[in-house]
RNA sequence: GGCGGGGUAGCCAAGUGGUAAGGCACGGCUCUGCAAAAGCUGCAUUCGUCGGUUCGAUUCCGACCCUCGCCUCCA
């Protein structure tokens, strides 16, 4: 079965074709973070979306190039490099590298590329005067170069692929800083921006004079350096499709002549606790504020893969802890399958490259595997919800016939593989058994003695102490297991 | 004003022109010294409202209500 995805630019589901099917490659471009404050639980959305389209293109058997830029020159950060009396490259390398951390707390797999745009200034030039060239970009009375929609639209070129757009209707409101530049129109754009006194020290030399940047040219001039002037997907959130997306396409296929980007995928914003998010309402997280409040990266992995990415989804933190629960459940699981299968393990789960990622076709004439079905499901346009679907109905089947015993130690292990393959997916993982502390062991030895004396005062009690240091037990035919909290 | 998403159980969330996936929460039973885990089991006659098309609509059409987003900072 094919793959499938809604793309922006056709507004509706297409079968997935890379530019170059023989290749079996494909070029994917996220719009990354601007790195002058720790990304919130809202931009990790669109971040985790991003990992799992590239980890289901992998398990598909695509090879991906997958790139994501790191906006580290932009108004905002200027003002706080401003503010803060600091240099541009210290303000920016602290948030890039908490951003890293993070995308490594939520289980993301590092993007192959991640270009900075201070480090991309020539080619970002040499792209201004191939549009300069090409007669759609033009230099204002200020210095700043901007680009001309309606040159670029006198050249044949549609400008509005990814949004209706009414210029006509559009409100010049409060929002539009009619007299900070000198455009021709309204709606042209900056693509270098000249020098003023608040920039400081954040400047560069270019043939228009010392500036920055815009920040829509970056994304173009980054894309096409790495992955060539057409490619396959372009992420982002879908507050990006207009203007920043549109604009991408502007420049790039006003430079080179050339379509930009096949598909075009939109991840949908959030909600936190039904609202938008904001400081002011209080429900504003960054991840490592759910990690102060003891929450994981997994789990917040988890909760933002529970919903469909064109979806608004609400993240709240009773969900956090449904989530919690949901994931005990599937650690139970593949605990269980590890045990039996004699896995040497308990260890961490084995490596990811290992998998083959060639999805198995289900029995004929039976009913669908877990591994058709899930596949099916992420097929469709990635219903994760759907896939989340399979992977608890083969959950309660699992526990089932372990607890008939229905399993032998080969099923086991072959169980486990699938779920690995399943796993590379979504990217959870399961936890690995803890080392347990001398300490515990040996209180574990104590209860076990007092329960078999049945003195079951005394071995609540140690259950008690256990549970305060941070260790649970479950008593089982077997024998006592321990749980780290 | 222009454009675009949504409204499905207590909460989150799939889905379909033929009678509602899954998760969390909650209840019952089995097992257990108790608990936990696991298993079994119960939990929407109903999918924002009102009309229309249809043998049949939550699904298609129309109107309305509510809600969210974008309209040059934005994931």
């Amino acid at each position: 079965m094919s793959l499938s995805l809604f793309n922006t630019l056709t507004r509706g589901v297409q079968d997935f074709v890379p530019l170059n099917p023989a290749g079996n490659k494909v070029g994917m471009y996220c719009c990354g973070p601007t790195v002058y404050d720790f990304a919130h639980i809202g931009n990790w959305r669109t971040f985790v979306f991003g990992d799992l389209v590239r980890r289901h293109l992998e398990f598909k058997g695509f090879a991906v190039t997958h790139v994501m830029n790191i906006t580290d020159v932009e108004d905002k950060i200027i003002r706080r490099v401003r503010e803060t009396k600091t240099t541009l490259t210290a303000f920016t390398r602290e948030y890039e590298a908490t951003f890293f951390a993070d995308l490594e707390a939520l289980n993301c797999r590092r993007p192959h590329h991640t270009p900075r745009a201070t480090e991309f200034i020539p080619e970002i030039i040499v792209l201004i005067e191939k549009l300069i060239a090409r007669g759609v970009a033009y230099q204002a009375p200020d210095g700043s170069v901007y680009f001309s929609i309606e040159k670029y639209r006198g050249c044949g070129c549609h400008y509005g692929q990814l949004v209706k757009l009414n210029f006509e209707a559009m409100r010049a409101g409060e929002r539009v800083a009619t007299d900070e530049y000198e455009k021709e129109s309204l709606a042209d754009f900056a693509l270098w921006k000249a020098r003023v006194p608040e920039d400081g020290e954040v400047f560069w030399p270019s043939p228009w004079g010392e500036g920055r940047p815009g920040w829509h040219i970056e994304c173009s001039a980054m894309s096409m350096k790495v992955l060539g002037p057409s490619f396959d997907l372009h992420l982002g959130g879908e507050d990006l499709k207009f203007p920043h997306h549109e604009d991408e396409i502007a420049q790039s296929e006003g430079a080179t002549g050339k379509p930009f980007v096949k598909y075009w995928l939109h991840g949908a914003h959030l909600l936190v606790e039904g609202k938008k998010m904001s400081k002011s309402l209080g429900n504003y997280f960054t991840l490592r504020d759910l990690v102060a409040q003891g929450f994981t990266g997994r789990e917040v992995r988890y909760l933002l893969l529970t919903a469909h990415y064109r979806e608004t989804f609400n993240f709240t933190l009773d969900g956090l802890t449904g989530a919690r629960t949901a994931l005990a459940r599937i650690d139970e699981c593949v605990g269980k399958l590890r045990a039996l299968s004699g896995a040497p393990g308990a260890g961490p789960s084995r490596s990811e490259a290992q998998i083959n990622p060639q999805p198995a076709e289900s029995e004929p004439g039976g009913p669908p595997s877990l591994l058709a079905s899930f596949t099916a499901a992420l097929d469709d346009d990635l219903n994760i919800s759907a896939a989340w679907a399979a992977v608890f109905e083969w959950v309660r089947e699992t526990n089932k016939q372990l607890a008939e015993n229905a399993l032998t130690a080969t099923a086991a292990s072959s169980a486990l593989d699938t779920w690995e393959r399943i796993n590379s997916v979504l990217g959870i993982g399961a936890v690995a058994e803890a080392e347990v502390p001398a300490e515990i062991v040996a209180l574990l030895e104590a209860r076990q003695v007092a329960r078999q004396a049945r003195d079951f005062k005394r071995s609540d009690e140690i259950r008690d102490t256990l549970k305060a240091k941070g260790w649970g037990v479950e008593d089982s035919p077997k024998g006592p297991k321990l749980k780290k909290l």
